[in-house]
DNA sequence: GATGAATGAGCTTTCATTCAT
DNA sequence: AATGAATGAAAGCTCATTCAT
């Protein structure tokens, strides 16, 4: 008969934020905004999330967190590196689709605001979890002998720069077809770029 | 004897702007900051652009033209279409190195804050000058049979995610090497992905 | 025990900028004037009032709905229609020595500045009590026999613009009398110049 | 083969400001505007009017002496102080439909906005020549024995009272009937307020 | 925990007026 | 006389955050 828990009202706002900081942008949505698309008070608000900036800060985490649970998921399967490449893309893209307000906040917020994120989040802190699981397919790949060794950043920029630029393009209505249909060539693109020559 | 003209303080404006706002971000940069930054008086901004949110979409316009024209001149060029590659990349990371407000205000500020841009550089409008012609780098591509033909958009997304994936790790101070080092593996990569095979 | 309730709070506001607002005008009177008389901050004023023109224009509604109530108890006494007229005149000059700044607003904020009013308070939609009431008097008047029948607006004019002009020209403090040294003969001449021939 | 005279461009200002001012109110106006509206420029327009509060003043006064003119026209008409009343409602009533503007400007500018006209126009200084030649009117109309002696204030407050009134509801397009169509009764119903009983 | 009125610094923008040319 | 770029004070309004209840 318990009401709402802390944790789900935490879940409620995450949700709630994700939603709008994505669609509107950080500095565009207000408090008041995500309190009331939660139902409940701005002061009350504050009892779960000290300051706008920790709670954009939670939101990467939150991501990050998800994201690299996905990829271990793949990783852990015992399939071809270029399988787990298209599994990926695919993985990225079908979540571009179905919570777009995740990949966009990464891309959109996260990715553009210095300011918000510089103190807490430097280097890649707030994105490790995600980060550490693209090094875990690399290195496995390079093991494994079907990618060449090269720079992990270098790799790592083609991979997620390239599906973030399509993301970004989709999100800009400026593709012509929808993501689905671009799985393949993309993850052959990729793969092609990545594989031992 | 004029002192300044009025194209130069237009100008001196673009270059102050164009430095604070991705160097701070656009909603953190204020008039009076841009205004100090130029050394004229808030007020007199506004015979020069009358707002803030135009004076962002003019400094994507200057900044799609120079990449454009930048561009333009590689394609221009009668090398193979590898090497035209190398040549963007090159160009491209030189201009993250020297210019490198222009690039970031094309990644941070442009591509993540639709509310400032959304009237008047719907879709492509305001960075034509720059897609064009990197449409023409792709078209004179597989033309010339070197690129293997695909959606322009895949092969876009590609090119300019990866190269703007690595601008920002190397904005964010997490590349270990300095750009110069990644231009001959990363355009190799571009390349590889996009060859007839 | 609550201190002051939000209706409270809304009534002093309206009290002060009534004031504030014949007084000095509506451009001269700034909202930090406003919040300060009211011993608010500037910022708490907007939980009240959405903008400057919200409140000007609830202001009209507040002084119609309070004059229009003053009228229609005099419409209600059962006497005869030129001692209405004095009592309407009375009632009114009394208005304007007791609560000026309410004929004052009505004359100098309201009638004067279109930009303000234009939307929202088309036409008479905003002092449509007032209106409605002197209606009833006329009505009332001709049904009785006691008036002509002529065109309202008409009659309207002369009643509301002599009462109006004389009130200015107290405002103005060019009458070399009080106003209560008036009420007999103007509305003498109001009713001499409707009343039946 | 002069170009234009001092004087010739002191009106032209005069008539832009007056139209300006009316229409969009004085605080709305800007000087650039009025100077747009000439053809001047801005700097040039400070040579005529040294400040916008004097321009304002200015006005008034034309307006006053305009207003005078055209009644001291028909004071010296040798008619009856009925057909004087008639004829100075019905100049009143053209000239709001042949050059509102300055009805308007003296309705909806001098009458309202004292923080301009305090310093300089206390009282009726600024509108004297207008007021004396109503003066004379009522004095003419006394002596003659067509009117009952009666306080100046009150017969001036029913007069331009009533005339602002109406001209007031016609610019606010709530009259049935062109102005035109009241004249006369409007003129019977002053006359009958102001007569002798 | 929950509420929402209250704060106040700070933002964008405007405009009367000046002054070097 | 004429120009219009330049000034800068001030306006309306917003919003993260606090705190009494």
């Amino acid at each position: 008969m318990a009401r709402i828990t802390k944790e789900e009202r935490k879940t409620n706002i995450i949700s709630a934020a994700l939603k709008l900081f994505s669609e509107k942008g950080f500095y565009i949505t207000t408090i008041p905004d995500i309190a009331e698309k939660v139902g409940m008070s701005v002061g009350n608000f504050y009892n779960y999330f000290t300051s706008k900036d920790i709670l954009a800060k939670e939101l990467v985490m939150y991501i990050s967190e998800y994201l690299g649970e996905s990829i271990r998921k793949i990783n852990d399967q015992d399939i071809t590196t270029e399988k787990k490449t298209y599994e990926i893309v695919s993985m990225y893209f079908n979540m571009a689709d179905e919570r777009p307000e995740m990949i966009e906040y990464f891309l959109r917020v996260y990715l553009s605001n210095r300011e918000v994120f510089g103190d807490g989040c430097e280097g890649m802190i707030c994105v490790s979890p995600f980060v550490t699981e693209m090094m875990m397919f690399f290195n496995d790949g390079v093991e494994s002998g079907d990618l060449h060794d090269q720079d992990f950043f270098s790799a790592f920029g083609l991979f997620m720069g390239y599906l973030g630029g399509m993301v970004f393009l989709f999100g800009e209505k400026i593709l012509p077809e929808p993501l689905e249909w671009y799985k393949e060539s993309i993850s052959q693109n990729i793969y092609n770029a990545l594989k031992t020559r």
